[in-house]
DNA sequence: TCTTCCCGCCATGGC
DNA sequence: GCCATGGCGGGAAGA
């Protein structure tokens, strides 16, 4: 990932090339702070945020859930949510804290009764009386499916950090502590599996507001989390942050969310037939049908796509490094722009188009910079 | 092959 | 019954 590939033939030919990362939750994260997190946000309307972004709303949910749970956003009403903003989550993790101290949280300590206690996570951490009282008292059989929420996962993984002189704890490590039944094996393989899979949708929200910085381990080299806590993320709450480490960490373009509603966009876009699903997976074509009902917000896109919603070509992560070969460097750039130029995307909304020109302005300044970098270092 | 995680089905609960 | 919410896991992209 440190290097950027000359993007395949099918891509620069294609302009309906699927990529995974740019519909990630964490670019989606990063584009909707980059929404929200500005001076006179109040509420947010999970379907303008849906349109704002172009993604569907369940998406939204697990953005909110995530955040919620921070402290950043509060639930107002249905589909209304209060913006709180990054100030608000040092009173947000203290509280977890002090919960956490409460019930003697600990990365090798069962979260059941963590689980239970914080399961009215709503709104933020809670101090509600009764709700403990009556959890810690059934604290094994509560609400299943409240204590399987991403939000009370959210929390318990943050108790992690907070309560222990670790601020790197591995994969592993974090999947085990919040399996519910460390002792039963069945149980442990059917939860990790979907834990796990929510713990990577965690880790990259909150990588991308630098809350946690996803590593490996020294040693072992799996897969690890470090708390960044409120270093990485920004103070203030008016600056995502991304702003604070532009330069380090920006993900140009690919923090555009792709409007392509399917996996199978690259082959559909090609051939408009209904022929085409005869390839496709069952479930897919499952969904396929649904989109001629107009049922799904993101499949109607999806029609939109195929006439022209396309995403920027970039892609940040793969960034060339300093010590890359300037012509390579500059061929690439070069590339890039021509793939820009060439398969400009239609954003949806002005913002998002905004955002797009934005982009392009921080890509040309970063790349001047590191080319400037890279002839100051030839000199000495 | 293994890891990562997008995607959307469908259960649940409120109105 | 309708709709909002969100748990869940299949399976595909990426390493």
């Amino acid at each position: 990932m440190s290097s950027l590939p000359p993007p395949p033939e099918s891509q620069t030919r294609n302009p309906y090339y699927y990529s995974r990362k740019e519909k990630s939750l964490g670019v989606l994260c990063t584009n909707f702070l980059k929404l929200y997190n500005r001076d006179g946000v109040e509420s947010i309307g999970l379907d303008d945020a849906a349109n704002q972004l172009g993604v569907e709303r369940r998406r939204i949910y697990d953005i909110v859930n995530i955040l919620e749970s921070v402290g950043v956003l509060s639930r107002k009403a249905k589909n209304q949510y209060f913006w709180k903003g990054f100030g608000a989550i040092p009173p947000a993790l203290d509280q977890l804290k002090e919960e956490a101290l409460r019930e003697n949280f600990s990365t090798s300590g069962c979260f059941h009764s963590a689980n239970a206690s914080s399961e009215n996570h709503k709104g933020g951490p809670s101090n509600s009386k009764t709700d403990r009282q009556e959890k810690s008292s059934v604290s094994c059989k509560v609400d299943n499916r409240k204590e399987k929420s991403l939000g009370l996962l959210t929390q318990n993984f943050i108790k992690l950090f907070i309560c222990s002189s670790v601020d790197l704890i591995s994969l592993d490590t974090a999947a085990t502590a919040l399996l519910g039944d460390i002792h039963d094996p069945t149980a442990m393989r059917n939860n990790s599996a979907a834990k796990v899979r929510r713990l990577y949708d965690i880790a990259n929200v909150f990588s991308s507001m630098n809350l946690i910085e996803k590593t490996h381990h020294p040693e072992s080299r799996k897969p690890a989390f470090r708390w960044l806590g409120l270093k990485g993320s920004p103070k203030n709450g008016h600056a995502t942050s991304l702003d604070l480490n532009e330069s380090r960490k920006r993900m140009f373009g690919t923090e555009i969310t792709n409007t392509l509603p399917k996996k199978y966009k690259t082959d559909s876009a090609l051939d408009c037939n209904s022929n085409q699903n005869a390839d496709m997976p069952t479930h897919k074509r499952r969904s396929n049908l649904k989109d001629e009902h107009g049922r799904n917000s993101t499949e109607q896109q999806g029609k939109h796509s195929s006439k022209g919603f396309v995403f920027g070509p970039f892609t940040p992560a793969n960034m060339p490094k300093v010590g890359d070969s300037e012509n390579k460097n500059a061929r690439r750039v070069q590339g890039l722009e021509d793939l820009a130029s060439s398969y400009r995307p239609l954003y949806r909304n002005q913002a998002l188009s905004d955002l797009f020109g934005h982009y392009v302005e921080a890509w040309k300044s970063w790349y001047d910079e590191v080319a400037g970098k890279k002839q100051i270092q030839e000199v000495s």
